[in-house]
DNA sequence: ACCTGAACACCGTTCAAGT
DNA sequence: ACCTGAACACCGTTCAAGT
């Protein structure tokens, strides 16, 4: 279900809370990649995770230097494993469109990544990957040069925009007022499907669909 | 040069470090403003705030309740202070573009708002005034019902989305690999335009405009 | 080479005590 | 009604001292 844990499972057979033996910064960064994953990278500090290491919390420093640089790692690691992005479908804008879901969904299978990256600064860092098989099919659209690289640049950051807007929204506190009470037929020039509409629940994969479909038909059509 | 300073002048002509006199929820609100507008929220530690108030760190708690509802308030106050968005443009796609447009700029000239708006999953909310306008050019443009809130939400999304990836990329460390050493005519299929696009220098009011263009371009058009 | 506890300089927050 | 300092429970980090 998950696919390529290899030697993550030895780690997993001892038991974790009282896994003393020997501190090295495999385990450590293993640790830590356990404790963010379950309880969000806010969670992992320092004396918590020397509780969990069974160790003191400044054993920690000498193998991973400081916090900063342990989540550093934690990312470089994660980005590492992303593994690759293919591109599917017939046309052109098919394939491109392809490209930008499959990427979305590797990141929404890593919760705390698109976070952490955008705190680090990394966001670009990220794409870059995907960036190749991005221009190769638009290079298979017909388009060249600059134009080329708008789109690229274009459709990367629709995809980590959508993909920070979403996260957000899924842990927003219920607003007042919000979409539900303020859109009504009155409200909405009397298009009372409309209305609905927004004050409706979101459909997060549907929307990034209609969105994504219409950027990369607007970008593959005839220039401006 | 900024434009609509009234009352707040009077604030700024007494002295701001020795500034006592008595305590206030307004004064407390102003000077954290004044922080966070130079040093950014993280600065806005509750005992920075009462050396500028030149109080003790507890008075403050009685006023604003505690950081986190000081900082809810700034927000509310910054978005309330906000400002209509009008559409400009002859066509209906260039209308919808320039209201994208005129949002992307006024969150621009508040570099710490869409951050703290983001942190407390307050985005939804930031652009309800805005949708209104966004609603009326939709319709202006023929759409109608589910398709109309597709496009703008759509359009939402990506204004949010940008502006979030670009503010992200100026405070983003120098990379290794980074695209200016990733791209050369040899790794973008022999496209040395390409090449030179993607390494060179980001230009995002440029992107915005074509990625917006190319977005409402596509949701306008002929239906699926 | 690795691990430790004590100590430091920060946080936000609570609370009893003042006026 | 408002303000205060002391105290608490957290942080990350440094460092001299241990083995």
């Amino acid at each position: 279900m998950k696919g390529k844990e290899t030697e993550r499972e030895e780690a997993r057979t001892r038991p974790s809370k009282e896994a003393r033996g020997h501190l090295d910064r495999e385990r450590v960064l293993a640790t830590a990649a356990r404790l963010v994953k379950r309880h969000g990278p806010e969670a992992l500090t320092m004396r918590a995770l020397a509780a969990e290491l069974g160790t003191a919390v400044t054993s920690i420093y000498w193998h991973v230097g400081n916090r900063e640089s342990l989540l550093d790692a934690l990312v470089e690691r994660t980005l590492a494993d992303l593994g690759e992005i293919r591109a599917t479908g017939r046309t052109p804008a098919q394939r491109v469109a392809s490209v930008a879901r499959a990427l979305r969904h590797q990141l929404l299978d890593h919760p705390h990544l698109v976070a952490m990256v955008h705190e680090r600064g990394l966001t670009e860092r990220m794409f870059l990957p995907a960036q190749r098989t991005l221009v190769h099919e638009v290079h298979g659209a017909g388009l060249r040069g600059a134009r080329a690289a708008d789109a690229v640049r274009a459709v990367q950051v629709h995809v980590v925009g959508h993909i920070l807007v979403e996260r957000n929204r899924e842990r927003a506190p219920q607003q007042h007022p919000g979409e539900e009470e303020l859109w009504t037929a009155r409200t909405a020039e009397e298009d009372g499907a409309l209305a609905r509409a927004l004050a409706g629940p979101h459909d997060p994969a549907a929307l990034f669909d209609v969105s994504v479909k219409a950027l990369v038909t607007g970008l593959l059509g005839p220039a401006p």
